[in-house]
RNA sequence: GCGAAAAUAGCUCAGUUGGUAGAGCGCCACCUUGCCAAGGUGGAGGUCGCGGGUUCGAAUCCCGUUUUUCGCUCCA
């Protein structure tokens, strides 16, 4: 556990050290979970959108793209369900004035009751000895089934409240339960409140009569409420996919764990439009697309990542699994793939007027497709990629080296050239090759210090190839190229450096690894 | 939001029972060296997260606050 703690922080230090990732504003002791993307940081987040772009555009001819505004008409939050289900009951204490979430309160009551339960059956336990009969015991002793029943009623009653939006009820229960504030010990409530989790604004300079409006909460609804605008006009028939990247924002209550949880964050989503009927059918077929995406990144099934279906399945779903990566500090959400269903074209056919149908040849119907969707977070990915590359590596002998490795498709910078010695015209050599190089790749030069150094410099910083000057050089224009994940070398002609690093750059190559 | 921990130079940290801020690395300049980091000389850089309080005197003690990390909860 420690391990993984010092993982991740020095996951953080190198992040901010290599000018991959600040904290916003920090210079005004920053504010809550909002980063910004330093230098290679800016670089590396391009290098990933593009790389799942081409994946999902270029390779796929039956996928466009879209970039819709953040800024929506609010009748699409009332269609899409958000307005409703982005919504958290909370509640006051008078006394104390610490809000909670009301349902929170009544699951800790009920957990309470469970722990009661449990500290009778240990020391009953304690009591009776080898002799004890646990499933005996709890289902005969008056105590133990009381405080069990207590916790199953409270969750229930619970349950039937918040579904029925009964929030007077919420708030009767917790007083009726003698739930008191951890805080101050008060039962003195306010009433209960539903928190919303989408941002706020207003379109308008003058106040008075400005609409309110809020900031997209996720990009899916860019993407259905053009559905009829891109299938007119891009020739598209089912089955066929929109894809976009995008930021969308989130009054998250509580925002964590470096860029894993901001507000402000940023998303790669393609909705797949589908028969109704085949739906599971392409979530399957998605599903193993992706899985072969990330294992393109090098990502290992089950040791990195791993599929695992929702718990409860969304109101817009029948069908949800996550892509959960192994973080440094635990197993979380990466990407969501969802079968949704008609839910959202048929809710905004429903409150625009307008008819969300497709026409089919074969039986000459109009139908609503159904929706694949496949969202990943970018920010999230982009911590997966990076804590996943960074490796403390031993080098035997008591050496060891800091080493960032970036599949070098999408690292920042891709060569470094360095002169061997600062003078005799090595330098000038080098300034040659970065003249040639800079056409194709991002390439860095540096003759600063011992070329060792050097290197591992750029093996810190992410940069998978430095090719060298040297003395031959100037016999047989050819240099060295060093890889940094093997540290190998290998002496290239000059003339051959660029098809050499293009290779090794290759989409098609990349894409296609097993 | 609650509970726990932390905050001193760009980074990693030291700083004794309160007595005027330190090291290593990094950075800049010059010298030296030259294929896998850590040679020499010189230099820049800190109102010790911020605000109060106690004290003759606070990086150090007390209170508050901000930020970050961890646990509980939710999502991409």
């Amino acid at each position: 556990m420690a391990n993984t703690d010092n993982k991740f922080k020095t996951v953080i230090s190198h992040a901010k050290e290599y000018g991959y990732v600040f904290s916003s504003s920090e210079i005004y002791d920053g504010l809550g979970a909002v980063y910004d993307y330093g230098p290679n940081g800016v670089q590396l987040k391009k290098n990933i959108k593009d790389y799942w772009w081409k994946s999902m555009l270029q390779l796929h001819q039956n996928i466009v793209g879209l970039d819709a505004s953040i800024l929506m008409n609010p009748k699409t939050w009332k269609a899409s369900g958000h307005i409703d289900a982005f919504n958290d009951p909370l509640i006051d204490n008078k006394d104390s004035k610490k809000r909670y979430r009301a349902d929170v309160l009544v699951e800790d009551y009920a957990e309470s009751r469970r722990q009661k339960a449990k500290k009778e059956i240990k020391r009953a336990k304690k009591r009776f000895g080898d002799d004890f009969d646990e499933a005996q015991f709890v289902s005969t002793n008056k105590r133990v089934i009381r405080y069990n029943q207590e916790a199953d009623e409270a969750l229930e009653r619970l349950g039937k409240y918040l579904e029925a939006e009964d929030l007077d009820a919420v708030k009767n229960l917790i007083i009726e339960l003698g739930i008191s504030c951890p805080v101050s010990g008060s039962k003195n409530w306010a009433d209960v409140k539903q928190f919303n989790l989408m941002f706020a604004t207003k379109l308008g300079a003058d106040s008075a009569s400005a609409l309110d409006l809020y900031l997209r909460p996720e990009t899916a609804q860019g993407i259905f409420v053009n559905f009829l605008n891109v299938q007119n006009t891009s020739r598209m028939s089912i089955p066929f996919g929109i894809a976009q990247i995008g930021k969308a924002f989130r009054n998250e209550i509580v925002a964590r764990q470096f860029v894993f949880r901001q507000r402000e964050f940023e998303q790669m989503e393609m909705q797949f439009f589908v028969k109704p009927g085949e739906e599971l059918k392409w979530f399957k077929h998605w599903k193993e697309i992706r899985e072969k995406w990330y294992n393109t990144l090098g990502f290992v099934h089950e040791e990195d990542y791993r599929f695992k279906p929702h718990d409860k399945m969304p109101h817009y779903a029948n069908a949800a699994e996550d892509i959960e990566f192994n973080y440094p500090f635990g197993i979380r959400e990466l990407e969501g793939i969802h079968s949704r269903t008609d839910y959202d074209l048929k809710a905004h056919e429903e409150f625009s007027g307008k008819k969300m149908r497709v026409h089919d040849a074969e039986t000459g119907e109009n139908y609503i497709p159904y929706v694949i969707e496949t969202s990943v977070g970018v920010d999230r990915l982009f911590l997966a990629i990076f804590s996943k590359a960074l490796e403390e590596e031993d080098l035997g002998d008591g050496k060891s080296r800091t080493v960032l490795k970036l599949p070098s498709i999408l690292a920042p910078t891709k060569v470094a050239v360095f002169p061997l010695v600062k003078r005799d015209g090595l330098p000038e050599i080098a300034k040659e090759i970065i003249e040639d190089l800079q056409w194709g790749f991002k390439v860095l030069y540096d003759d600063k210090d011992a070329v060792g150094r050097r290197y591992r410099r750029q093996d810190a910083a992410g940069t998978p190839f430095c090719v060298t000057v040297d003395y031959e050089t100037k016999d047989d224009q050819s240099v060295t190229i060093r890889y940094r994940d093997s540290m190998e070398q290998k002496r290239v002609k000059i003339a051959d450096l660029k098809a050499l690093i293009a290779e090794e750059l290759s989409f098609k190559n990349w894409a296609t690894k097993a």
